[in-house]
RNA sequence: GGGCCGUUAGCUCAGGUGGCAGAGCACCGGAUUUUUAAUCCGGGGGUCGGAGGUUCAAAUCCUCCACGGCCCA
C-alpha cells in the first residue's frame, strides 16, 4: 500500500527523535496503575501521584499547555501537561515530535480540572512508542467495516465496542469452565488433525502430514473423540472445540468457529436439558447480572424452563401433513406451496431439516427446546424409547439461531455401523456433507460405551447474542476477508 | 449462484441532467496556560477501486474485472 504524505512527516520526526539521543522504542516502562481504575476508583486516586501508560488519542494545544486523552485498554484519560511544570525543553518536545497514535507514559498527579474532568497534571512524560501511520478520523472514527476486519488493530483502537466483545466473550467463556468444572467435567484436548472426520455433517478441509505420510482432515467436530474418552472410563468431559467446515460465509456462519461439547456417562436428554438451563442462568448471572438479555433492540428472556416443541408435531402443524419418509411427494408439495422453493431437489433428510429451519426456527426468540428429531437428520443420536422413527435429542432456538444441539447418544455399536451406511448411501446420491464411516469409532462402541448424554453449544453464536453482536465476525478476532490484489 | 447498492485525500463524506475534484477532521506553519469534536488565521495533500469503450471533453454514461455491503435462493 502507498504511504501516506504523514508518513514521511512522522519519519522525518522519528529521525529527529533519535538525533537528540531519545529511544523511541524503548524497552519498558513501570506503571503505578491502570487508566480505567483511575476513571473508575477516581476517591482512591485523588491528589496522589501515578504512573501510566496509553495511546494518544487527542490532543488540544493551547501554546503553553495541552490536554491530551490517553486510550487505555478500557477507557481513556485526559492528561494536563504544562510548559512550566514538565520544563521548557521536554514540552516543546511534546509539542513537536508527539503525534496522535504516539504511546506514551506519563507520571503526575490525580485531580479533576476545572470543568470536572479525572486529570492527571503531568510531571512527566516519556515516550514509549513512535507510531509511523496516522488513525482514523477521531470523532466519526473507522466506520468501513471492511476496513475494520482488515486492520482489526484500528478496529480496537477506534472502536471500544469491538474490544468489549472479546472481552465478553473470555468472560462467557470463563463462565462456562466455572459452572462445568464445578460439576466435576474435566476439559480435555482432542485432536485437530483428525485422519477420518465425522461428528458432524459437513464439508472438511484437507491437509497433509509430511511426518506420517498421510491425508489428514481439519476437525468438523470433536464428538467422536470425545465419545472415545467415555469408552475409556472418563465420565464426564467437556472441550472448547475449534471445528472447520469448508462451507459458506454468512451472519451466523464461519468456516472456523468454536463449538463447546460435553459427554457424561449414565445420563440421557433429559437430565441435559435441566443441564443447560442451569448452565445459561449460571452464565448470565455471572456475566451480566440478569435473567434477560438485549439483542437487535429487543428482549430474550432466559426464564426457566424454556418452552418445548416437538420437531414433527411442529413440522406437521406448519405443513399439514404427516412428517415421515413415506409421505415425502407431500411435504416436498407442501413445502414449495410454502413459498420454500429450495427443497426442490434436496433428499429427503435434508428437506425437512430445511422446511424446519425455515418455518418453523426462524421465528423462535426466546430459548426453545426443539425435541426429538427424525432418525434422517440424527445419525449419532439414539432412538427415542417410545417414539418411532425419531431420536431422543434436542436443540435449543434463541433469535432464530441454533445454540445448543444435544442428544442421548448413540452407543449400540450395530445400530451406529447402520446410521453410518444410511450416509454413504447419501454420500453416494451426490451428498458431499454425508458422514463416512469410522471403524475404529466404530471399534469403541463395540468395547461399549455406558449410556451417555452429550451436547454441543455454538460459542460464537452465544457470543453474538449475549454481546448484541448481528456478525459472527465481531465475535471473532481476526476474521478472513477474500485477499486483495493492489 | 441471482438481484440491488457501494468503492472519491490518512479517516468520515459531498460532488442533479458529462464541462478546471470539494468539505470536516487529521497533517504542516502561526496565535493561544482549564480544554474535551477546543478556538482563530494561513498552507500542502487525489492514478476519483482496476481495465477497456463512447465523447471535443468522463468521478459522472456503457462493458468487463476486483473487493465489500444488503436482500434472495
Amino acid at each position: 500500500m502507498e504511504k501516506p504524505e504523514e508518513y514521511f512527516v512522522r519519519m522525518k520526526k522519528l529521525e529527529e527523535i533519535k538525533k537528540n539521543g531519545v529511544n523511541p522504542y524503548p524497552y519498558s516502562f513501570e506503571t503505578s496503575a491502570r487508566i480505567e481504575s483511575i476513571k473508575d476508583k477516581y476517591e482512591d486516586f485523588e491528589n496522589k501521584d501515578v504512573a501510566v501508560a496509553g495511546r494518544v488519542k487527542a490532543v488540544r494545544d493551547f501554546g503553553k499547555a495541552l490536554f491530551v486523552d490517553l486510550l487505555g485498554e478500557k477507557n481513556w484519560i485526559q492528561i494536563y501537561i504544562k510548559k512550566d511544570v514538565v520544563g521548557e525543553d521536554k514540552f516543546n518536545f511534546f509539542k513537536k515530535y508527539i503525534d496522535i497514535g504516539d504511546i506514551i507514559g506519563v507520571k503526575g498527579k490525580v485531580m479533576k480540572s476545572k470543568k470536572g474532568e479525572i486529570t492527571i497534571f503531568v510531571q512527566e512524560f516519556s515516550l514509549l512508542t513512535k507510531s509511523l501511520l496516522p488513525l482514523p478520523e477521531k470523532y466519526h472514527g473507522l466506520r468501513d467495516k471492511e476496513k475494520r476486519y482488515r486492520q482489526r488493530y484500528l478496529d480496537f483502537i477506534m472502536n471500544e465496542k469491538s474490544k468489549e466483545i472479546l472481552i465478553k466473550r473470555r468472560d462467557i467463556l470463563d463462565a462456562i469452565r466455572e459452572f462445568l468444572n464445578r460439576e466435576g467435567f474435566i476439559e480435555i484436548e482432542t485432536p485437530v488433525l483428525q485422519p477420518i472426520y465425522g461428528g458432524a455433517t459437513a464439508r472438511p478441509f484437507t491437509t497433509y502430514a509430511n511426518a506420517l505420510d498421510t491425508k489428514l482432515f481439519l476437525r468438523i467436530s470433536n464428538e467422536l473423540y470425545l465419545k472415545r474418552l467415555i469408552v475409556g472410563g472418563f465420565e464426564k468431559v467437556y472441550e472448547f472445540s475449534k471445528d472447520f467446515r469448508n462451507e459458506g460465509i454468512d451472519k451466523v456462519h464461519y468456516p472456523e468457529f468454536t463449538l463447546l461439547e460435553g459427554y457424561i456417562a449414565y445420563k440421557d436428554y433429559f437430565f441435559l436439558m435441566e443441564l443447560m438451563e442451569r448452565l445459561f442462568e449460571f452464565m448470565l448471572d455471572k456475566v451480566f447480572n440478569k435473567k434477560e438479555i438485549e439483542f437487535n433492540g429487543k428482549r430474550i428472556s432466559f426464564k426457566r424452563p424454556y418452552k418445548k416443541i416437538y420437531f414433527t408435531d411442529a413440522l406437521k402443524e406448519a405443513l399439514d401433513t404427516r412428517i415421515s419418509k413415506d409421505n415425502e411427494k407431500e411435504i416436498r408439495e407442501k413445502g414449495i406451496a410454502k413459498g420454500i422453493h429450495e427443497i426442490k431437489d434436496l433428499p429427503y433428510h435434508k428437506m425437512i431439516d430445511k422446511l424446519f429451519d425455515e418455518l418453523i426456527a426462524k421465528d423462535l426468540w426466546d430459548p426453545t427446546f426443539v425435541l426429538d428429531h427424525p432418525v434422517e437428520i440424527s445419525p449419532l443420536a439414539k432412538l427415542h424409547r417410545e417414539k418411532q422413527g425419531l431420536t431422543e435429542r434436542f436443540e435449543i432456538f434463541i433469535a432464530g439461531m441454533e445454540v445448543v444441539n444435544a442428544f442421548s447418544e448413540l452407543n449400540d455399536p450395530i445400530d451406529q455401523r447402520k446410521r453410518f451406511e444410511e450416509q454413504v448411501k447419501y454420500k453416494k446420491a451426490g451428498d458431499e456433507e454425508a458422514h463416512v464411516i469410522d471403524e475404529d469409532f466404530l471399534t469403541a462402541l463395540e468395547i461399549g460405551m455406558p449410556p451417555t448424554a452429550g451436547f454441543g453449544i455454538g460459542v460464537d453464536r452465544l457470543c453474538m447474542l449475549l454481546c448484541d453482536a448481528e456478525n459472527i465476525r465481531d465475535v471473532i478476532s481476526f476474521p478472513q476477508l477474500r485477499p486483495k490484489t493492489e
